[in-house]
DNA sequence: CACGATTCTATCGTATGCGATACAAATAGC
DNA sequence: GCTATTTGTATCGCATACGATAGAATCGTG
């Protein structure tokens, strides 16, 4: 009697967490962007101009996969990049016109992924709050 | 007052994930897998010699991610593929000697990934059922 | 039994993610 | 004020994921 992926947490996290992009792709295709993007756009439509360092450590990810992500939708016209003049180090990304028009066309996407989860707005937030919570402690655990 | 990653459902399950493969990384690393490659030899070792679709359709995989990965893993020596004399279309995937042994070398790894979640068998058994739940929920909207 | 439809796997192109490393700019000591 | 260290991004290599397509083998139907 060995345990099977279906028995295991990690293959729920990992399966829903697909099964999650897979259920945003018909909300954001027509749009243009991958969930990433999206996450990204969130993030600035929240607070633009932030540094590339600043949005990693809000979404936690790496530079790594960042700067490349932040390189394609600046190709794709949703933001731009500037080095900071006081510090040259330091990268500012900032909306276009059209990454603040896209928050517009994409008012619907929160409302179309809640009806796909099949949850309530409470066990939506009860959900979310475990996962912050368990992948908090699994962040501590460095 | 725009809502942010940081309040969204996916965005915690994004996360979640990305911080469940790195917890899973110092227990796996030693053992020279990846975490999808040991998803797959869990799999295998509860039910030896499947055909890829049928991987594909435990591990909810496609085959264009499962045959690269699967021939990563024979050249690592954990597993073979053989076209199935009886219907020449199908693959059979089985474990070597090297991969049945590694059940023994990773037998102390769910142990170490509860360890790292801070949760409770119950409180585990619970989020892997909301999950699954909202996963098939997903699933099923195609 | 011929042959179009279906099944099963593989290939190709693109987009993430991340470890390791590189590199430039800014800072800290002495 | 000069250099060693630190900081902030970027680059490189590798391993997933998946849509689209290809290609071979089998099946179904007349």
């Amino acid at each position: 009697m060995t345990i099977s992926p279906a028995d295991m947490l990690c293959f729920s996290l990992y399966s829903t967490q697909h099964a999650m992009q897979a259920a945003y792709k018909p909300l954001l295709e027509p749009l243009g962007l991958t969930y990433p993007q999206y996450l990204v756009l969130s993030a600035l439509w929240s607070n633009d101009g932030r540094k590339v360092g600043e949005l990693g450590g809000e979404l936690l990810l790496e530079t790594n996969t960042l700067t490349p992500l932040l390189k394609r939708m600046e190709a794709a016209g949703l933001v731009t990049r500037k080095r900071d003049s006081r510090d040259e180090r330091q990268v500012r990304v900032h909306l276009t016109e059209e990454g603040r028009a896209m928050q517009d066309r994409a008012a619907h996407v929160p409302e179309g992924f809640l009806r796909a989860t099949g949850l309530s707005i409470p066990q939506l937030a009860a959900l979310r709050d475990q996962l912050n919570t368990m992948r908090e402690t699994m962040r501590a655990k460095t």
